[in-house]
DNA sequence: AACTAATCGAGACGGTACGTCTCGTCTTTTT
DNA sequence: AAAAAGACGAGACGTACCGTCTCGATTAGTT
């Protein structure tokens, strides 16, 4: 009798595989920089077969996502709740974390990769614009909606202070300049505006 | 005393091969888009010799950055001297020109390619970092300067504020989403902050 | 006991495309000349790819070698054994045939090639000295000791008399002149040199 | 005040620059050997502009050919009158100086040059049958005679003698591999054959 | 326990662009 | 004129990856 939930008949994907892949990506993405990262590398240092690779990715940004949602989901859950007084204080305690995240592992390189990469291909472009931006802009969104509830930010368009926030990171990531704490706290500053 | 106006003792560089080669580029970034647009397709499309390009610019990124200056420096000298009433007027009025400029010419484009190319290439990046980007945030950081001079801005770190505006624009780029003149005006409203 | 035949565990080499390549270098040898013949021009003539020509040829000498060995292993294979009565028959014989070789097919354009190309490149050269000539010299050296054998030639050192047999037809190989049947008598002629 | 030899209205060609071009190309050959010897490293040696090479000479050949006629004349002046007893011991003795010239001087390794460049031009290769050929055989051609003429040669082509000893020399040429005093001893036996 | 079918490694293949090299022609200024 | 300097179009060089393809070997889960 057929349980119900579609039972493959066949070999699973290789978990080991997968990871090994995505781990090859990342020391190779630290190691040699985004230029010398290619689908080639990563199936020798992997010791994966290249059609492998290209059965289960459509293109290096799409294991470069992969790569970057890992690392920022751990970044996620380590910082877990956080009881800041203030927009301000959530704000700097947020770009804080983000970057200490994009400077100690590789997924600073990895969205500096994605960046870059997606201007090359329309398509990825398009998934990067639906589905993966509006991901990352969520809570940073989050946290202004709840202090737009508690009357801390009055009168802004809320989408155009995550643009300009974003912008300021991206800018820096593009530049490869690190924003100063008190860099942070001046664009922390910015979000109340309270004229 | 002779200025030795040191002329040259050989055939001159070409201006018509220069130029022939500069709108090639510029014809396929528009036509092919950035990704299809290569050293040999210039090189084919202009009728000038790979060697000739590989001569004059070190690589791509050169030939990009030279073609958004030509474009930006008309854009520049349209422009004129603006006397605008307030700060927030007179970055509005920038924001709309950039924005007319990269959406009418091959400008945005431009740009866009050199902010994708530039991360694959560490010395193209030092270049843009040090000598390009400087000069790129002159304008803005001249506006903001006036408006601090004259009282308009007070207790803001000038450099930030052209970080965030700069990475709201490049925000937008990337994601090929054009402000709209609403949003101008609401990262326009942040720059006074008296706050 | 098992062989081990050791079996390939990917795609096997293509054997359309090594006889393409073979062949479209005979057509561009034939029809272009030695000067006009490039890699590129094989590739593209032959359908295949550059990458592939480098992995199987290290240059162009070797894909001449091998056209030239295919030719002459046939024309050897028509030869066959030819039980002449006398040296000078024998030589006369196998002269005659390898210029009628050199003269239908491409076998003469490609040793002549061989020859000067050879010159260019010193590994090919070593190559050349050590594997290609002696294998080349073998047919009539057995000629010769046999003779020797027979009594037919006296006090003479064999080497020396396939120096200036071979000589003789490179000489007139590389100056474009076919030897007449009378000349080829002429050589066999020497010999023997009963003095 | 005229000296009645008619004055060139004009800037006569330059000496200097005509021999700092042959001896570049004689250094380069040299120490670079065949493969790297271009026009450009002449004119870059010679300090010489390409285009005043190109005015004189139609080719590298070209340049090849006077190369080594200067160092072969110099060696024929050397050798001067010969008188031999006899035709072999006139043609070990004009091999042996050969050979001594072709090891001594760039000579060889131009002679070895033009064969190899000859068949890659057309019109090279038919000036080099039709003019530098028979003078290159002269010499041999004319010991022979005189032999003939004393009866020391009967019955042969001489033509196809100095063809398979043109041949002998041509031979190691190629292989760089130079004939022994012993080989030719051997060699210069073979054209009496008293049969 | 044998069968089955997808997955995996290996790597050959046709392409395309890379950045370099040399060619032979040209244009300009100086001698 | 002739020569230097060197820019130029042309096109081959040998290399690096791309993404697709064909193999034989592996390895669950189903019969």
């Amino acid at each position: 009798m057929s349980t119900g939930t579609s039972k493959k008949l066949s070999r699973p994907r290789s978990v080991a595989t997968h990871e090994a892949i995505l781990s090859a990506a990342a020391t190779l993405l630290e190691s040699k920089g985004h230029a010398r990262l290619t689908i080639e590398g990563i199936a020798r240092l992997s010791g994966a077969g290249k059609p492998t690779i290209y059965k289960w990715w459509p293109n290096k940004t799409a294991i470069l996502m992969e790569l970057f949602d890992r690392e920022a989901s751990m970044l996620l859950a380590i910082e877990g709740v956080n009881s800041a007084e203030s927009v301000e204080q959530e704000i700097i305690a947020w770009f804080t974390a983000l970057w200490k995240a994009w400077q100690t592992t590789v997924s600073g390189a990895a969205f500096r990769s994605i960046l870059a990469e997606v201007q090359f291909d329309p398509q990825a472009l398009q998934f990067f614009n639906k589905t993966y931006i509006p991901n990352r802009r969520r809570h940073l969104l989050a946290i202004l909606h709840k202090a737009q509830a508690r009357g801390e930010i009055q009168g802004r368009d809320l989408n155009v202070i995550v643009d300009y926030c974003c912008g300021f990171n991206w800018y820096h990531l593009l530049t490869h300049s690190v924003p100063s704490a008190k860099n942070i706290r001046e664009i922390a500053r910015t979000v109340r505006g309270t004229n």
